[in-house]
DNA sequence: TGCAGTGTTGCTTC
DNA sequence: CGAAGCAACACTGC
């Protein structure tokens, strides 16, 4: 599940690789992964243009490229990116099939290659998504502007505050845990992180967003930035399908205190993690640590 | 073995 | 209009 800190892990890495590179050509395994136009014209546009920039919105990946396009892409659950670098070829089931990367496919998550990039100097960028609910979107700047405009602010954002954060929750009365996963309120954060921020600022998950303390929500902001940040140091949480571009996995699940560990300890108190169910999604957290329901 | 669970977003329904 | 529910999909685990 590719939140704040794995888009950021993927952004930075290729910022470092792609940057200045021309997409020469590009070839579909699944062609319905680019959305709102027909894969030709979209290979059409992009063939030729040279990437000239790399940014998160959110948990959106933007690849900009010359003469004011981007490709807008969002990995929903089980997206992720490959590069290969040397003489990287395809087979036609999607899978790598040169020697040089074939660590890459021994991984079962990255199997599920729907599209190739293939960039100037002998780089293959690659998108992999078990699931096919991944996107990419051809936009221009101002159809990008009006579609980021939805967001809530960035946790890193340095005019993001403890003050602007209470101001957001003031105004919802439902159960914190979604206001928080809720990115017209704030950007980035997803199931992972909210168990883990509400955890580690000791506030039940169902406590409504409107009776927090000006403490607690100090706390959330606090714990949202120190968590994020340690989660983009461990390159991201791997539980289950984010790999990185090279096909790694992120270390920050070796660190998560409650998400995914019901009936095991509390780091805290030792007592039994509780699993519930918000808005559909699976909760988790601790009891005794997170008792108070306002 | 079949079926519930998994998770993000956006569309539909209330 | 805000909020809840579900579909999109494919694989895992019980």
């Amino acid at each position: 599940m590719p939140e704040l800190p794995e888009v950021e892990t993927i952004k930075n890495d290729l910022q470092d690789k792609i940057i200045g590179k021309k997409i020469i050509s590009v070839f579909p395994l699944w062609k319905e992964i680019v959305k709102d136009i027909p894969f030709d014209i979209f290979a059409k546009q992009v063939e030729g243009r040279e990437i000239v920039g790399v940014e998160r919105r959110a948990k959106n990946l933007i690849i900009k490229l010359s003469d004011g396009l981007n490709l807008l892409i969002h990995l929903k659950m089980t997206g992720h990116f490959l590069l290969a670098e040397d003489s990287a070829r395809v087979s036609d089931n999607g899978r790598w099939v040169e020697a040089k990367n074939k660590n890459l496919t021994e991984d079962k998550q990255n199997q599920f290659i729907r599209i190739i990039f293939y960039l100037s100097g002998n780089v293959m960028l690659a998108m992999s998504d078990l699931r096919k609910f991944a996107y990419i979107k051809l936009v221009d700047d101002k159809e990008m502007a009006e579609f980021l405009a939805n967001y809530g602010p960035e946790p890193f954002d340095e005019n993001f505050t403890a003050e602007k954060l209470g101001e957001i929750l003031a105004k919802k009365k439902t159960a914190i845990k979604k206001v928080l996963m809720d990115q017209s309120q704030v950007a980035g954060v997803g199931n992972i992180y909210a168990d883990e921020i509400l955890w580690a600022s000791h506030v039940h998950p169902l406590t409504a967003a409107n009776k927090l303390t000006d403490k607690e929500v100090e706390d959330i902001f606090e714990n949202t930035r120190k968590i994020l940040l340690q989660s983009l140091k461990n390159r991201g949480t791997s539980t289950s399908d984010f790999r990185d571009i090279e096909g790694r996995k992120g270390t920050f699940g070796d660190l998560r205190n409650v998400y995914r560990r019901t009936d095991l300890p509390c780091p805290v108190c030792g007592g039994p993690i509780a699993r519930i169910s918000i808005g559909g999604r699976g909760t988790h957290f601790c009891p005794r640590c997170q008792k108070e329901v306002k």
